[in-house]
RNA sequence: UGGGGCGUCGUCCAAUGGCAGGACAGAGGCCUUUGGAGCCUCUAAUGGUGGUUCGAAUCCACCCGCCUCAGCCA
């Protein structure tokens, strides 16, 4: 990941890091680490910070830090990180040999624990989960003491120690800090640091049934790790004094945490529980779904990741709560395809031609450029023969203005082959459906020019009917039909505002023979369709494609103006 | 209702007391063997009211609006 920044002004958070070097606040140094929870898959919105907190590593000559904030046992599993990992180096981030846990930390956690009791700054509380909200107060008004708060230090330390012992049941007894019931901030009115979970842990298997909170983990596993900037998101800002506490009663390395705004993208949930709804009712076919917003679903749809580095860095970083329109995500992905996606010719929905004139059972090459943008991509061998398939959606029997395309009577040409002409059209006779169109083609044209100077409106794709290979495609559009998909009114519910049309499965697509041999992942550009990438269901028979984006339609857009 | 945070083109981000700029989107045009790509032009914003200043998006005051926090989730 070395993309460098275009830009010549810094966001707020280089800025910081440029004055902390100038005044050698940590000497110089930079670290920096990205802390999932291993608990579910990672989406777009994990990887703005990635590419923040990787970049910054790599701009300012610093380490970067992979660690998982695995501190609730209930709810993460192996599964998870290894998903994480894969997407994260997918990406193009390197933690080098810096992999960490949270749950590395559980013993020195633990003594730290200990220390704030012995200080008098933790106490065991035995109130229920329900009371503790209770006396947490409101806003407006301040907390109550609990009762337990005032034990001594020795009893607070047995009570700890049988916690840790597995003497109580799950939710008998906390650990608290002691801090103060009527801060105005809610996290200081005494939190919780150590809960009896008794479920065995994905690293630590059954060695402890009490779990520090998040609170208590990751502002100490920053320290641990010597992190200079630890950047996270605004939520977290209410947390900062707290874990600035701990430190500081602690006495450890300060981390300075600073927090930005996450990123909301238009026609999409970027929300961990609500994607879980989205995939266990079924609304997709898992988390690589190529609809979904996870890194692992937009690497199946054929995302590149330099494409969402590049939009990781054009959406900027800031404080104020924002929502990117989906366009610009487009903008950047077909802006990389455009340069490394090679041209193919594929009919989705065919529609049979037959060129009258052309000699029955004669083959010929003709020859393709590959990438336009890219001499070094070469050429290759496209074959023609009498009957050929172009797109419906290319002939109109009744074309209204600006339909640029085939139509009775009128000569467009077929891309690096001939100009034809079409001279009738054969319908069904019950259904009158248009079934096949009876061509003529000029043999002076051939690789697409005519020697007279005339000109055609059009160059159309084709395929070979003999050549083709049959594929299935899988076209994408948004899940959501709403922007704002949890824009709903009162009494509805935001999975209502999915798109029932987010997929549309193409079956006996029509594709040029020289993708034969294409493996999953693979991309290219169907000329005039969009970019497609070989999924991974696909079989030694049947090639399966999903349409990662359309290319951008002028045709498309003046068909919606006319709508409207 | 108390705390914390945020308000600049339709959207996202710049401008840190000195001509409000870029990108995406939109409109128009050029070019084109992809109605692709590329190129050119245009449209379009400082939440409000006062104040300080030669000069305010920027500093001050007040107001308005939005987000967020009352898990033994992270």
């Amino acid at each position: 990941m070395d993309d460098t920044k275009a830009s010549s002004s810094k966001d707020f958070i280089r800025t910081i890091i440029d004055e902390d070097i100038r005044t050698n606040k940590w000497g110089g140094k930079v670290v920096t680490r990205f802390p999932p929870e291993p608990n579910a898959y990672l989406h777009i919105g994990h990887a703005k910070s990635i590419c923040l907190n990787y970049g910054i590593s790599q701009e300012y000559n610093g380490v970067f830090h992979l660690r998982f904030d695995d501190t609730n046992p209930c709810k993460e599993e192996e599964e998870f990180v290894e998903s994480m990992i894969e997407d994260i180096r997918w990406l193009g981030a390197d933690w080098g040999d810096n992999l960490f846990y949270a749950s590395d930390y559980y013993d020195q956690l633990y003594e730290w624990a200990i220390k704030l009791i012995k200080d008098g700054k933790a106490y065991v509380c035995d109130l229920t989960s329900d009371q503790i909200s209770e006396y947490r107060g409101k806003w407006n008004e301040p907390g109550k003491e609990s009762p337990y708060r005032n034990r001594s230090v020795e009893e607070n330390l047995d009570l700890f120690e049988r916690m840790k012992n597995g003497e109580f049941d799950e939710g008998s007894h906390v650990l608290r800090a002691k801090i103060d019931m009527a801060a105005s901030n809610m996290n200081m009115r005494d939190p919780v640091m150590y809960r009896i979970l008794k479920v065995s842990h994905h690293r630590t298997g059954d060695k402890w049934c009490i779990y520090p909170t998040y609170d208590f983990t990751h502002g100490q596993s920053d320290s641990i790790e010597k992190i200079t900037h630890s950047l996270c998101t605004l939520e977290f800002e209410d947390h900062r004094p707290l874990y600035d506490w701990y430190i500081e009663q602690l006495g450890i390395h300060h981390t300075q945490q600073i927090e930005f705004a996450r990123l909301n993208i238009t026609y999409m949930v970027l929300s961990k529980r609500k994607l879980v709804q989205v995939v266990e009712n079924n609304y997709v076919s898992g988390w690589d779904d190529p609809r979904m917003p996870t890194i692992t679903g937009l690497r199946r749809r054929g995302y590149t990741p330099e494409s969402i580095r590049d939009f990781c860095s054009r959406i900027g970083m800031a404080k104020s709560d924002n929502t990117v329109e989906i366009e610009l995500l487009e903008h950047c992905l077909r802006e990389d395809l455009n340069k490394r996606a090679n041209r193919v010719m594929s009919v989705l929905k065919p529609l049979k031609v037959v060129i009258e004139n052309y000699p029955d059972g004669k083959t010929e090459e003709l020859d393709a450029i590959n990438n336009p943008e890219d001499e070094s991509a070469g050429t290759r061998k496209v074959p023609f023969s009498k009957v050929l398939y172009i797109e419906q959606d290319d002939f109109m029997e009744d074309p209204p203005k600006k339909f640029f395309r085939l139509a009775p009577g009128r000569e467009v040409r077929l891309r690096y082959a001939y100009f034809i002409k079409c001279v009738d059209v054969v319908k069904d006779e019950q259904t009158g459906e248009i079934i096949e169109l009876r061509c003529t083609y000029d043999p002076e044209t051939r690789g697409g020019n005519a020697p007279d100077g005339r000109k055609v409106k059009t160059t159309m794709h084709w395929v070979s009917a003999e050549h083709a290979i049959e594929a299935d495609v899988r076209l994408y559009d948004r899940l959501f039909t709403n922007a704002n998909p949890l824009d709903v009114d009162e009494g509805e519910n935001w999975l209502d505002n999915i798109n029932p049309d987010s997929l549309t499965v193409l079956e006996s697509c029509r594709i040029e023979p020289s993708l034969k041999n294409a493996k999953p992942q693979d991309r290219f550009q169907f000329e005039r369709l969009g970019y497609f990438c070989v999924d991974k269901d696909s079989t030694s028979d049947k090639l399966v494609f999903n349409r990662t984006v359309t290319l951008r339609d002028e045709w498309a857009k003046i068909q919606k103006s006319r709508k409207k």
